[in-house]
DNA sequence: AACTATTTATAAGA
DNA sequence: TTCTTATAAATAGTT
């Protein structure tokens, strides 16, 4: 009644799709079975044809511990998600919302969405004399030593200024003597 | 000879490493065999007691896939160490910050803000990103032609100052005032 | 979904 | 360890 079958795709849908439901019970349990005896930390993931999503992890870890230590052992970079570079996109959006809003309410134009060429120049210079800027406060902040647990990191004073417009960008730039004025991007 | 075993943590250290090496051979065969009869993606890690890492992963995909794939049909995110969810809240709070500036511009008022050494290197991240964001304009912008959108799109500066009570750390601050150097948050 | 004849996995012994 | 082998467990085909 019972034949030996050989590995290989099962293209009958039926049997494919029965074969599917023994055997993912099957190695579910396998995997539980072996976190036990061996108190190892086993994580199992199956998308099957219909997208479902079968798992098993063992209790004493974590789905991010398991992708962590994978990360670890294989020197395979994981970081980079699809999730990850939405959420990214998510706050570029809302530093572009907060900016436009900032354009529109001191340059009284509805609807800016484009920079010139000579706007971006601009822009391209303040963003660099930013970066020095904060790089100097680094530097300093890493003189006191305080870079040990970036995070817990002794905050010194440092004013978050938000001022209001100049004159026209183009004309400034135009007129090449742009150097007083700070955009955010 | 053989013995029905009960499912429990087996203590003797010879026989958990005997029993671990069989029934990882084993589930790994398993997990095989699921994949191409059924060809669905299967994704087994283990990490045995001694920190090995064993896994299968099906030909068809990649550890990175179903990470993805992972993380959008549970919603978990697993991208995030610690650090990164920290950073990204380093962001929101920026962010936050942002708006209420923007908000209390108008009336001239200035807030003292203090910002940590994390949030300076968050900081600094995110000038990078804006420049290389910005540059990459620049260059499609050069690709059109610089005359393309000079007048209409007149945006005026939202302008932050990055300023700190220690005079030594950064000229522009020692005036008090805004002077000559462009400084961006 | 339940049955059962086989194959497959594996625990314990050599 | 590795090999053997008796037995338990999984499962393909059937109902």
């Amino acid at each position: 009644m019972v034949s030996k079958i050989e590995i290989k795709y099962i293209e009958n849908k039926t049997n494919r799709r029965v074969t599917y439901a023994k055997r993912q019970s099957g190695i579910l349990k396998k995997a539980k079975e072996l976190s036990i005896l061996c108190d190892v930390q086993v994580c199992l993931i199956i998308f099957s044809d219909t997208g479902k999503l079968d798992e098993y992890i063992s209790p004493s870890t974590t789905m991010k511990d398991i992708f962590d230590r994978y990360e670890k052992n294989t020197n395979v970079d994981l970081s980079a998600s699809e999730y990850e570079i939405a959420n990214v996109d998510l706050l570029k959006e809302l530093i572009d919302s907060i900016l436009r809003k900032g354009i529109r309410r001191s340059s009284g134009q509805e609807e800016l969405r484009e920079f010139s060429y000579g706007q971006l120049c601009v822009l391209e210079e303040d963003l660099n004399h930013s970066l020095a800027s904060v790089r100097h406060h680094k530097a300093n902040r890493e003189d006191q030593g305080s870079h040990l647990n970036p995070l817990n990191a002794v905050p010194s004073q440092v004013t978050f200024q938000l001022q209001s417009s100049q004159p026209n960008l183009h004309d400034v730039a135009a007129g090449g003597e742009y150097s007083n004025s700070n955009s955010l991007v």
